[in-house]
DNA sequence: TACCTTTGTCTAACACTGTTAAATAATCTT
DNA sequence: AAGATTATTTAACAGTGTTAGACAAAGGTA
């Protein structure tokens, strides 16, 4: 019966074929190029036994988006690992993230909506909270208990998101001037921000 | 020869009708249900005759686009002439474009590339920097001479957008919390980099 | 080994998309 | 009224996601 196995490591090949084949066709002709067929032809094979792994094209990108989340989690946790103040730790996990946006930039126009030009995203995934609750969890480390609400935690929060988000957003769509800019608009907000949740 | 007159009155009627029942579509289906055979319907014509205004779909979205950025940059001029001093005439800019994201939602998406699903955009429409001109100049009026140069001008400006940009971005993808905690947050966040910009 | 069932795979098709060329209908000019 | 011009449509092409049915390969069973 071990023949069996070989079977669905097999299966499971070609499942994992199928993913790497979609991100492989996005990051060489973009979002628009990736087609079932496409991909079919990729793992030389033809496009309705796709369906047999997926049950449509959604359930691709579905799958791809969470893989990109638990990505940025793990590179987000490692980069925490490198320090020891909540401080650090703080802007070296938006430092991954951001660096995460530039690496990934499929998976990352995929997670967040940047510039999609194909499928619908109103998937809630769950995986998703992952690297918002590593954020979070670090806030609250660092607001004085005083303090210490989620209404207030979720805005210092969502202040975080939206600056490196934005920033994020807009080197994606716009090609924007030097990457020293770039980097120290985010630098000076991390720290302005980081310095708010003190007092 | 007035029917010349009453031939070319007609004929930009119909344009405008093609770029309003494309708006139309959009906001009663989304993006992914705007097809030129829907707007060909909803004009009462078939298809082909579309092409006889606009040389083919992305020319009706970069159109669109424009009179977004128009209509944007209007109404941060009204928002503008509320007021007097700088730093409150730069608030309801700001307030301004946030209004505008939400009031036309589709029109933003389409402009600044927002969970998009159809369509490409990487059209250098120069109606684009009306909005941002607006900015720029009030935030040149109200930085000290002393520090008055061109990055760090930019520098600001994009702090700026990136915090209304992804705070949009965040609320448009994502079904959000309470609208408090969002103003909450803009306001907060416009509040700091205004007072940075006089230091 | 022969049969039957299950599994894997492909072909063909449907309904849709943007776009174009050619045929028709309507209008204007002479 | 006839010819030329313009407006509009029909038909088609190549592409999309997706599904049903045909076919082939493999498995188990007698």
């Amino acid at each position: 019966m071990a023949s069996k196995d070989r079977i669905l490591r097999l299966k499971d090949e070609t499942r994992t074929n199928i993913l790497c084949a979609s991100l492989d066709i996005v990051k060489e002709e973009g979002w628009s190029a990736l087609s079932m067929r496409k991909i079919a032809d990729k793992i030389e094979y033809t496009a309705p036994i796709i369906y047999e792994y997926f049950s449509n094209k959604d359930a691709i990108l579905q799958e791809l988006t969470r893989m990109g989340y638990l990505k940025l989690a793990s590179q987000m946790e490692e980069a925490k690992d490198r320090f020891t103040t909540p401080a650090a730790q703080l802007e070296a996990m938006w430092l991954a993230y951001w660096n995460f946006a530039f690496a990934e930039k499929e998976l990352y126009q995929l997670m967040y909506g940047v510039e999609m030009n194909c499928c619908i995203m109103e998937n809630p995934c769950p995986d998703m909270k992952g690297p918002a609750t590593l954020i979070w969890n670090k806030i609250e480390e660092m607001v004085p208990e005083s303090k210490r609400t989620e209404d207030y935690i979720d805005t210092k929060y969502y202040t975080f998101w939206s600056v490196v988000h934005g920033l994020i957003s807009i080197n994606m769509t716009r090609q924007l001037s030097s990457e020293d800019i770039n980097k120290q608009v985010l630098k000076d907000a991390l720290g302005g921000i980081i310095n708010s949740l003190r007092n």
